[in-house]
RNA sequence: GGGCGCGUGGUGGAAUUGGUAGACACGUACGCUUCAGGAGCGUAUGCCGCAAGGCAUGGAGGUUCAAGUCCUCUCGCGCCCACCA
């Protein structure tokens, strides 16, 4: 017998498969249910790497498992070809951006192949593809008219030097990565989608889903949505009152100071007030020079200037509190303007000790409550500790007028209401901008028009392409490149025909990525987007296996996409994906993270070329549980374990007999049925285990042909290359990737006799081996003609027996 | 600081979801084999102990006949977010 040589099969089946349409996904049905298995397209980074692996060729093992139980399977590959490192490696080496995009992918393609993953090639997506982008700029265009898209000035980062925008990678402790300069913040007009009006739809439906909590309990955290309320503080001696959103609406007798963003509208109208204007404009430009990133990062020392010369009123104890500007208050979140608690808020003690600002408390912790009102609402502090303390600074108010002995959270309700504030819910999730000041994207397909405004460019005119530009640099007003190219700047307004000017802002690549699953489902369709009736087919997907950063971004945003066609009547389902997992991590063998500077990458190339491709998923799928996000160091001695295991299967063929030993037949049937379980379950780790298993059972025993093919077929989906060769080693015909998955024998899966463990007081003594019916009074008649037993029980009287069927058998024995 | 998650042999990980902890694999040791290889096969392998037995799932308590699994506290680690009021 030839050795297995992976190097000699591997691309030989490949060839095969491809030449054979075995993994063209038919849409017609008939009499077969569906599944649509959506892996994370990748980049087209140029290289593939072990997690890409990871990512496509173990949930093939799902594909070809359900494809062998008679299910149509959807199972689709593209690229996400849009993105900034294309126009980045054009700028540094001179070379096209779609040049390098397309080289990449061509490669990739190739590297991909090699998986013997079962991905249908002819629904591949590739988003710069214009009879893709086509449909992107289309869906927008949709959206734009129908009020979810808009612009509105938004800070960017800036380069002063470079006179670019840059992307937060790009800036690194403020500076710009490449020339080094302060990064500046700087407003531009940039085009925003309304994913804010889903909010409440996004976090509510989440509930209707059967993914795993921690994901949704991410995007809950993201969407950030909390039911707080605004407060009117009128100013002494103007007439324009400062708005104050709060969730913390039973702190408001605590609030002893205002603080304004630098950036609020209000603070000009003051101006002639302000005894100390110099200072505070000097306070607003310093603040402006920070960028989003250092306001929000980490800083121990709160800044800011008091408006000096005037004051305002807390609503509830109609004293006068001073006011302040300070950049910790962010203008675009609540109204820009907050009321501060140093009592109960950190930011704001941080704030109050700096300044010398009253701290005044106002709820008590439950036990000093007990001392602050004693006997008179112990009832109502029990009640509070039995309905459980959501929130880490319950307890009760004092310094509060009449609220005072009110649990702080039904206060909250009967403050707003009594002082005149308004409830009012508000999220964390902003608006998600979809313009970026780039190349190397889908052309925003909008006119701007003196006379008409923003204009939509008309069905008939999409795709606006992308045109060749041969200098990818700045524009140097902060637009992309394309503003330099005039002849595709300079249009028609399509309404009234005057001059006009294309935008030349391209859309984030999440915009590209959150409708790529409508596309698989009825690729190159050049009417629509896609059929309704093929999306229909198959949507929504079954299953989105993917990385866990992708969480409250791609998942996201994919799925306001989702329900915005849906209202727009384009779609049937409001939501994309059934179920959702994130895989884990591929560590180098160190347990870190894989990297170049390290040196501990491993190339998957290198390892298929050495052990094959088999071997590569097979060690994958084995590493640890998949549906988990830990880390999975790659362990090369693990590896070659798992080469291990194949070329015993392998050496198999040499021990087929004529007739199968029981113990062999039964093992592998033990095997199936643990198999057929872990699959679906996404277990493959313990699925491999269970042929293991069988495998050294095997090799004890004699295999006749008949279950040494049982043992291909459910092999099948985890080693496609070497199962194929040994069927057709086995003078079969057809493919065995075409065969129905092997139903196990129930009756040989089960064992007729288990094992019981016998506790006595708790610890296990002794097991027997009876057949699986027993009766209990047998088992303890056995278990007490045990010397082992004997010796715990003897002497003693037996005070409670629990027996579990199959199980055990537990004695609780007098002392 | 907030949110989420995780701590099981020398290592990766199993454990029917409250029921015999450590499946399977790696590593290691000893042995056997030999077209001497980065090969194959066998046996052993949680810790302590000659044994009987005892101790073991980060630590300390608790509930239970029974806890890796549930509860309380605590320590350590990881990920995501972060001046979001």
């Amino acid at each position: 017998m030839e050795k297995y040589d992976h190097k000699a099969i591997e691309p030989k089946w490949q060839k095969y498969w491809e030449k054979e349409g075995l993994h063209k996904t038919p849409d017609n049905t008939k009499g077969k249910s569906n599944f649509y298995l959506l892996v994370e397209f990748p980049y087209p980074s140029g290289n593939l790497h072990v997690g890409h692996w990871y990512a496509f060729s173990v949930p093939d093992i799902l594909a070809r498992f359900h494809r062998m139980n008679g299910r149509n399977v959807l199972y689709p590959i593209g690229f996400d070809a849009f993105g900034l490192p294309a126009e980045n490696a054009a700028i540094k080496n001179k070379i096209n951006p779609r040049t390098w995009t397309y080289d990449n992918m061509d490669y990739m393609r190739k590297q991909i192949r090699s998986m013997g993953a079962s991905f249908d090639w002819s629904r591949e997506v590739v988003t710069c593809d214009p009879d893709y982008y086509r449909w992107t700029q289309w869906q927008f265009l949709q959206f734009f008219k129908n009020g979810l898209a808009y612009r509105k000035d938004t800070p960017v980062n800036w380069c002063p030097s470079c006179k670019t925008v840059l992307a937060n990678e790009q800036v690194v402790d403020g500076h710009c990565e490449r020339c080094g300069s302060e990064v500046e913040q700087r407003n531009m007009l940039q085009w925003n989608l309304k994913i804010t009006n889903y909010a409440d739809r996004l976090v509510d439906d989440l509930d209707k889903l059967n993914w795993p909590e921690q994901i949704k309990d991410s995007q809950r955290n993201w969407i950030g949505r909390s039911i707080g309320a605004e407060f009117d503080f009128s100013v002494v001696g103007v007439k324009e009152k400062i708005t104050v959103f709060t969730t913390r609406a039973d702190t408001l007798f605590g609030a002893t100071y205002l603080v304004l963003a630098p950036e609020h509208g209000l603070i000009e109208q003051l101006k002639g007030r302000l005894s100390n204007w110099d200072e505070i404009v000097r306070y607003i430009v310093l603040s402006k020079k920070r960028t989003e990133i250092e306001r929000t990062a980490v800083t121990k020392d709160k800044t800011g200037v008091e408006l000096k010369g005037v004051k305002a009123i807390n609503p509830a104890t109609k004293l006068e509190i001073p006011i302040f500007i300070a950049d910790y208050v962010l203008a675009h979140y609540g109204t820009g303007a907050i009321m501060a608690v140093p009592a109960h808020d950190d930011r704001d003690l941080e704030f109050a000790k700096s300044f010398n600002l009253p701290i005044k408390p106002v709820i008590a912790q439950i036990d000093s409550a007990r001392e602050a009102f004693p006997g008179l609402i112990r009832s109502k502090i029990e009640s509070i500790k039995e309905s459980g303390f959501s929130h880490a600074g319950d307890g009760i108010l004092i310094n509060s007028g009449k609220f005072d002995g009110l649990p702080n959270q039904e206060a909250k309700a009967k403050i707003v209401a009594e002082v005149g504030g308004r409830e009012k819910k508000t999220y964390r999730l902003r608006d998600w901008v979809v313009s970026r000041q780039r190349y190397w994207g889908v052309p925003i397909p909008i006119i701007h028009c003196e006379k008409c405004g923003d204009v939509p460019v008309g069905d008939t005119d999409l795709p606006v392409l992308l045109p060749d530009v041969e200098d990818y640099l700045p524009a140097g007003d902060g637009r992309s490149p394309l503003a330099k190219v005039r002849e595709w700047v300079e249009v028609k307004c399509p309404t009234c025909k005057g001059k006009a000017e294309r935008e030349t802002d391209t859309f984030d690549t999440f915009v590209d990525s959150s409708w790529y699953y409508l596309w698989y489902t009825d690729p190159r369709n050049k009417k629509e987007f896609a059929s309704r009736k093929k999306m229909d087919l198959w949507m929504p997907v079954n299953l989105y296996s993917g990385g866990a950063e992708h969480t409250t971004m791609h998942v996201l945003y994919s799925r306001f996409w989702q329900k915005a066609l849906f209202d727009l009547g384009l779609v049937k389902d409001e939501e994309p994906y059934t179920r959702r997992m994130n895989r884990g991590l591929i560590m180098g063998p160190d347990g870190q993270k894989m990297s170049k500077s390290r040196g501990n990458v491993i190339d998957p190339d290198t390892v298929v070329a050495e052990l094959g491709a088999d071997t590569v998923r097979m060690y994958l799928a084995f590493i640890g549980p998949y549906h988990e996000t830990g880390t999975y160091p790659w362990s090369p001695e693990g590896i070659s374990g798992v080469r291990r295991f194949l070329d015993r299967v392998w050496r198999l063929q040499e021990r087929i007999g004529t007739t199968s030993t029981e113990a062999v037949k039964r093992s592998l049937h033990v095997a199936i049925k643990k198999v057929t379980e872990d699959i679906p379950a996404l277990k493959f780790n313990t699925a491999i285990a269970a042929f293991m298993t069988f495998l050294n059972e095997a090799e004890k025993g004699t295999l006749a042909t008949a279950e040494y093919k049982l043992l291909l077929r459910a092999l099948a989906p985890f080693a496609p290359h070497l199962t194929e060769e040994l069927w057709r080693t086995l003078e079969e015909k057809g493919s065995i990737h075409t065969e129905d998955w092997p139903v196990f024998d129930a009756a040989l899966s089960e064992s007729a006799t288990v094992r019981i463990g016998i506790q006595v007081n708790g610890k296990v003594r002794e097991t027997l081996e009876v057949v699986k019916d027993e009766s209990e009074a047998e088992i303890l008649k056995k278990a007490l003609a045990h010397p082992r037993v004997v010796k715990w029980v003897e002497g003693k009287e037996i005070i409670k027996k629990v027996y579990v069927p199959g199980r055990l058998l537990s004695l609780v024995v007098s002392e």
